[in-house]
DNA sequence: ATTATAGGTCACCATTTGGTGTCGTGTCAA
DNA sequence: TTGACACGACACCAAATGGTGACCTATAAT
């Protein structure tokens, strides 16, 4: 259960900003197909579809068909990497770091 | 205060593993020259200096130069803007979200 | 039956990325 | 003062990235 099938790191995929609009767009329905989510943005059919490729070889993004459209839904789960990532350096943007910092910035 | 002199994402800045490799050697240390940081890894000294410039123009690295050495030090703060993003999605990987996707998936 | 829609796939392209080696300069040590 | 060390800056390179347009097939609508 819960397969690894993460061909693709999750900061990778994120990195770009059309794909966390991909994210978004897909947190906010249950399932939108390619020609709606190209709708929202400038580029074309092809290269959003790559983005959704991406998305879905780092497991952010499942995928089925119905009918002539393929719609896409959101897997937030590999997520959680970059939670944990992120949670271990938040010791380190304490106000008294922050502190610390300027004292060596004044040094010289 | 708090200059923002952001130049490149934060998200950006994160999404290769040499420059989270680097983060986390930064976390441990105070400061740290970069002929230090550059013998902990297997590539030359200039791509460890590009990867810092780059974490540089994401606010996540601070240098000052002391004798013939560079030193780097971490400025975690900008991490708190992806802490803060992947904070949104964490309730979409609940076990409820899991078992809605199992019950999609099962449905055809 | 015909036409329009949805999308996969492919070839192609410009730019960015992540690495290299070299050269020049400032700094420390002998 | 001579040499070794640390580093910035630069030219260079292969591969990845992010986009395009064209073609083909499957499905839906008329």
């Amino acid at each position: 259960m819960s397969e690894n099938n993460q061909i693709r790191d999750a900061f990778d995929a994120i990195a770009d900003p059309t794909r966390r609009r991909l994210i978004r767009l897909l947190a906010e329905a249950e399932e939108i197909p390619l020609h709606e989510l190209t709708a929202q943005f400038q580029m074309g059919r092809t290269a959003v579809s790559k983005h959704l490729t991406i998305l879905k070889e780092a497991g952010l993004v499942l995928d089925r068909k119905v009918g002539r459209e393929t719609r896409f839904r959101l897997n937030a789960s590999p997520l959680r990497e970059i939670q944990d990532w992120v949670a271990f350096y938040s010791k380190f943007w304490s106000t008294n770091m922050l502190r610390l910092n300027q004292l060596l910035e004044e040094e010289e």
